[in-house]
DNA sequence: AAATTGAAGATTGTCAGCAATCCGGGATGT
DNA sequence: ACATCCCGGATTGCTGACAATCTTCAATTT
């Protein structure tokens, strides 16, 4: 266990107070547990103990337990009457459902970002694809996952809906207590990036059913590569029909 | 201010040390503070002391302010530093994005829902609705209310997905924070009802793009009416302002 | 009259401590 | 050997208290 970051809160009263004044112990807490997670320090099912943190962070209780009941509600953390906090494990139907709900929300996103896109967002996220194909190429599995993660979080704040950005957002942080989640292999990464062109190019195209329907496809691929790589084979075509009815 | 009802927190010790044994009093403290805001006991915009409500329930200000925390996440109140909590206003805007994303998980909930729905939900839903439409023919807008809520709560727990349920009941708690929803008149109540069996019909013939454009519509619907009630005509047949920003 | 200041009261932010509960391991009994 | 009981340590649940901050409002100044 290393030591966090904000454990300076000793003496240096004049520069904590200062940093109190906008911030609330129980807001810095919160964003350091998710940290742990998100970082694996902490893992699913651990126990999160509150005098440990207390300790480590030079701080009381309190403002612990505050941050922790709100990533309970996250859904980071399971809370259990008498034993505490818990990270919270996902099971694989937890995590399809997710994906189910993700794929939805992507495609409203899709659609959305299509009909207010501006032309310096669609360079940024071309630029992109861009790098991201270079990185694979260069093997370069680090410089690609931020890359990843840029390009998702432009498409979702991008849509002008942010509440579905900060909903979609909580998702992806849950997904992380999914123990098995295998690093994706370089073809995988391919067939990833090639869908991050299609929509790119539906959006550029300014098709809004297009963009939405790549980006559904897009999470349906990641769900199909998760399933491929736990040894499942993907008979959920649940969602994907997208059948067009050709009346007039 | 009305004193609440679980306020018989005084010294049947045996009672309440039963109780605690399987609920934390922060959990109690959520439900309650919940209550008071669905009721409308606190309205949008209004502090939350933590004073008034540790002496209204007899307790100290710990649980309640790690329930304040939650229902903070979950977007029912509003922390402001060193000022407290208060319960969250939503503007017009953040509930047209709302009800965006509601269009489209009902949307799935409905293809959902369709591929996997039994006999016996199905009876229950026809009955759901003829009940309200009786409700409306005898002026029982008391009685349509729940009848509603119950339709609903059906159709998105049938779906299976439960993390589904959770994130749209969630939605609908929050939509309660508008000040401005005026209740809504019989010909409405007649037209959204139009919609409830337009819903279960596509139900009935296990139609699932049927089903989930018909609940997509019933919110879309519900969207139009929300803007109509407050002098408002929906000029977005499916999106927000669908204003491109462009360069040239 | 309008703006500023300042102090009292109210409210939040945090802490340390105690009681209640849970967990693990060893002793006891069958 | 196996199950049960019990106890000591560890951990949580909650409380009361104190410091820091904000709000209010009246007195003062411009």
């Amino acid at each position: 266990m290393v030591m966090a970051a904000p454990n300076t809160a000793h003496k240096n009263h004049k520069k904590e107070l200062e940093f109190l004044r906008t911030q609330s112990l129980a807001s810095v807490v919160q964003h350091e547990i998710e940290r742990m997670i998100l970082s694996s320090e902490l893992s699913a099912g651990e126990p999160v103990n509150e005098n440990m943190l207390a300790t480590r962070l030079s701080i009381s209780r309190g403002p612990i337990r505050e941050a922790c009941r709100k990533l309970e509600q996250a859904g980071l953390l399971q809370f259990h009457v008498n034993r505490g906090m818990f990270v919270r494990e996902l099971d694989l139907e937890e995590v399809l459902h997710l994906y189910e709900i993700r794929a939805c929300l992507s495609e409203l996103a899709g659609k959305l970002l299509a009909k207010k896109l501006s032309a310096k967002t669609l360079r940024h996220l071309t630029e992109l694809v861009d790098r991201m194909a270079d990185a694979i190429k260069a093997n370069g599995l680090e410089a690609y996952y931020p890359l990843n993660l840029e390009f998702h979080k432009a498409l979702m704040e991008g849509a002008g809906n942010p509440r579905l950005a900060a909903i979609y957002s909580g998702m992806d942080k849950e997904l992380h207590l999914f123990r098995r989640h295998s690093l994706e292999s370089i073809p995988e990464l391919m067939e990833s990036n090639t869908e991050h062109r299609a929509i790119v190019d539906a959006l550029s195209a300014a098709n809004a059913e297009q963009a939405g329907l790549a980006m559904k496809q897009h999470i349906l691929g990641g769900r199909r590569r998760l399933l491929r790589s736990i040894g499942q084979t993907d008979h959920h075509e649940t969602t994907i029909p997208a059948q067009k009815k050709e009346e007039p």
